[in-house]
DNA sequence: GTGATGTAAATTTTT
DNA sequence: TTTACATCAC
């Protein structure tokens, strides 16, 4: 059955995508404009190595961007050459180096059960830091100095380097920031301490060990015959050099990106690695994939009118065969609510029309917090989605303290790890016995774990005995799990903590769904243990892998179900019909990114990403009032709908509370800009349907105007005078209209034209 | 050391 | 709106 589908692989390629396939030596170049068929060319590459060159998969090593395009590219190898494809090395890059890091650590000076820190983790030891310093934590935000830390990393910057360029140091300063270096220092200090790295540490550390370890570095470029990168357009400079060190000897690397899909550059992603790859690799291949097999000619050629307005890009004309298709269609509200209700109302109306299963359906917004208008929309309609992503299992509260305990369990250094379970239950230890705790470390220079065994004598008090009960029971978990595997160790803190019996006894909503998420958490280390081709079983393995873990490796089989989710984690995806919401200046492009024209660019480019999900059809939307830090407040429409061709666009009449009254179809099309530019202009009114006024428009004298008479305003259309307020000059009006409802006019202005029956 | 109460601040995206 | 943090009373 394999061999049915390899004779065939070559002959479902066009010919850059064949290209691509079989051109399998030295540096080569992929450029792939959205569904172009990238995956598939990956995916054939590999397998074309494996099964045409005899390549060993062992030889192999492929990076992605997420856990899930690396399950997804093994699948599908593992489709054409089979079961040989699970010895590939593939991974993110995250995965990759963390494992060569755990078998070269004690080069580096490390542990090798190593804990990896996540982001909150290395956001709490800042903030404990800036605080022992005794610095501002209004000047010195967690976030700032993690920012700025990331990225001197991720541009392999070291404390040290840091410190010594006068060019940082001057930055540091005219932001008010002069302790930045210090405090950049201080956090890798305590995180070596520790026996921790952090997510950039994982990158930054396999650049040292490759530097300052030739023989390591010998070793995998002598290992690793080829090398591909997926989505390379998101990697950072640090990445780059980890690939580019590792393919020196053999030259076999492959890159596939689309510079048009950069949307990283935030957390240090770098287009100009595709540049730097041209430069560092003379003879380079390029080839260009431009052929889009997803979508329609609408959307296609409404993207490419989006992204042209981007300057920086790579010559690139992406094309399709597919037909014209319906046009995008613009949804208008009044509020975000109303803006759920239509979204809802439209899905409805297209499942009822085309029949589609709601796995069809994909709702896209900026920001997270814009799910809950949606949802509750959909659950009014009775209409099934799943929310991916936001606050990921692996954050919950109740999830990282069971996983402090094994942390801890693992890596007595763990600092946050003990901080955390310390005192979870409650067991009388506040945070003066454990800064007393780490003071005396300090002070004594010993282990904090020495410290805690004899807490009594080192802190004294009640406190010090409650810390050493602490520390006796994390020791009998310690010996549990030195002779059991990862599932018994976790049950049985799950149980003698005492946390899974608090959260028992919580009988509210949120408590049941703590205690329900603490089951799902041992269920998964259930399953770890369960499998037959895990070798190493312990709780320090399982360990190793859940800080890389993310949300979307969890749930594996979907229900049918609409799909809602951020752009970013749109990435890579394709839906039918694609409802991208909350077109607003200031939230998509967010505000955040409207000071450079850089930044501006990747908002344009995550438009783009946006865009090019939908292979049918596309509605996009926004509101004209929406609820922002608990207060309503007033949108103007996105510039981004200004920016698509008017002729692949118009406005929804049906499902819009705005839509003009005009019934002249082609009024949509040739006016769409001025619409949205009257939004703009009268958004506090636009909730009203726009009047056109009648050709023939002329105001009538009005000093004959009573009450009861039907009226017409050239704004405001039809309505009847209810009440006439003669007061001397200023003749006021009240009029009752039957779309804007009730209006006060003063008739020395307002242009009223009677009508007569 | 704990819990209640109040106040300020935050909301971009993620391995 | 929700969260995080500081302050105060026990």
């Amino acid at each position: 059955m394999a061999s049915d589908v390899q004779a065939d692989y070559l002959n479902e390629l066009n010919p850059p995508q064949r290209e691509g396939v079989i051109n399998t030596e030295g540096p080569t170049m992929l450029i792939a404009g959205a569904g172009s068929g990238k995956t598939r060319v990956l995916t054939y590459r590999i397998a074309h190595l494996m099964r045409q060159h005899k390549v060993d998969p062992f030889n192999i090593m492929a990076l992605t961007f997420t856990n899930k395009a690396a399950r997804e590219m093994r699948d599908r190898i593992e489709r054409i050459v089979g079961n040989e494809a699970k010895n590939l090395y593939m991974g993110t890059f995250h995965s990759v180096f963390a494992r060569i890091l755990r078998s070269e650590a004690s080069k580096l000076g490390y542990p090798s059960n190593f804990t990896i820190y996540d982001t909150d983790d290395s956001k709490t030891l800042i903030k404990q830091i800036v605080k022992e310093k005794k610095l501002d934590d209004k000047l010195y935000k967690a976030n700032v100095v993690y920012n700025r830390i990331s990225s001197a990393k991720n541009r392999l910057v070291s404390w040290r380097e840091y410190i010594n360029n006068p060019i940082y140091a001057e930055d540091d300063a005219s932001n008010m920031r002069p302790e930045m270096g210090k405090l950049y220092q201080t956090y890798v200090t305590r995180c070596f301490n520790a026996g921790a790295m952090d997510f950039d540490d994982l990158l930054f550390n396999t650049n040292v060990l490759f530097q300052e370890h030739p023989d390591a570095l010998n070793k995998y470029q002598q290992r690793f015959h080829y090398l591909l990168i997926d989505e390379f357009q998101d990697t950072n400079i640090s990445q780059y050099l980890i690939a580019k060190k590792l393919a020196a000897v053999r030259q076999n690397i492959a890159v596939v990106g689309d510079d048009a899909q950069s949307i990283y550059a935030f957390r240090g992603a770098d287009i100009q690695n595709i540049l730097n790859f041209e430069r560092d690799y003379p003879d380079l291949k390029v080839v260009k994939l431009e052929q889009n097999y997803r979508s329609t000619k609408n959307i296609v050629n409404a993207a490419n009118s989006v992204i042209n307005k981007n300057k920086a890009q790579l010559k690139k004309n992406v094309w399709t065969d597919n037909d014209d298709g319906d046009l995008i269609e613009l949804i208008k509200a009044t509020s975000d609510n109303e803006e759920g209700k239509l979204v809802a109302s439209s899905i409805f109306e297209t499942k009822m029309q085309t029949q589609s299963g709601n796995n069809d359906f994909a709702i896209l917004y900026r920001t997270n917090s814009q799910s809950r208008a949606m949802e509750e929309a959909l659950r009014r309609n009775n209409l099934k989605y799943r929310v991916v992503g936001g606050l990921s299992f692996y954050q919950r509260k109740e999830i990282k303290d069971i996983i402090s305990y094994l942390r801890f369990i693992v890596n007595p250094n763990d600092e946050q790890a003990m901080r955390r379970s310390i005192n979870l239950p409650k067991r009388g230890i506040g945070p003066g016995t454990v800064e007393k705790l780490i003071v005396a470390s300090a002070e004594q220079n010993k282990p904090l774990w020495e410290i805690m065994e004899k807490a009594s004598r080192n802190v004294g008090g009640r406190g010090g005995k409650q810390v050493e009960e602490y520390v006796n029971l994390i020791k009998s978990f310690r010996l549990t799990s030195e002779k059991k595997d990862a599932y018994d160790t976790a049950a049985l803190v799950a149980k003698n903590s005492g946390l899974l019996k608090e959260l028992y006894a919580d009988k509210t909503i949120e408590g049941m769904s703590r205690y329900e998420n603490v089951q799902e958490l041992l269920n998964a280390i259930k399953e770890f243990t369960d499998d037959q081709e895990r070798e190493n079983k312990s709780l320090a393995a399982f360990l190793q892998e859940v800080t890389l873990l993310t949300d979307e490796d969890r749930n594996a089989n979907p229900e049918e179900a609409i799909t809602l989710m951020t752009i970013h984690m749109a990435k890579g995806l394709e839906f039918k019909y694609v409802y991208i919401v909350g077109m607003e200046e200031e939230l998509f492009p967010s505000q955040m990114m409207l000071s450079s024209r850089a930044d501006l660019e990747e908002e344009r480019r995550l438009f783009y990403v946006a865009i090019t999900r939908a292979k049918e059809k596309l509605h996009l939307s926004y509101a004209l009032n929406r609820y922002r830090y608990g207060r309503l407040k007033a949108c103007e429409p996105s510039r981004f709908l200004e920016e698509i061709d008017p002729q692949y666009i118009k406005v929804n009449k049906k499902f819009s509370s705005t839509a003009p009254l005009s019934s002249a179809e082609s009024y949509v099309t040739k006016n769409f800009v001025n619409n949205l530019k009257k939004d703009k202009g009268n958004r506090k009114f636009a909730s009203a349907p726009k009047h056109q006024p009648s050709p023939d428009f002329q105001p009538s004298d009005t000093t004959s105007l009573t009450e009861g008479m039907r009226v017409e305003h050239p704004k405001f259309g039809f309505g009847k005078v209810t009440v006439i307020d003669a007061d001397g000059a200023n003749r006021k009006a009240r009029v009752d209209f039957e779309n804007v409802g009730e209006k006060t006019l003063l008739l020395s202005f307002a242009k009223l034209r009677i009508i007569e029956d």
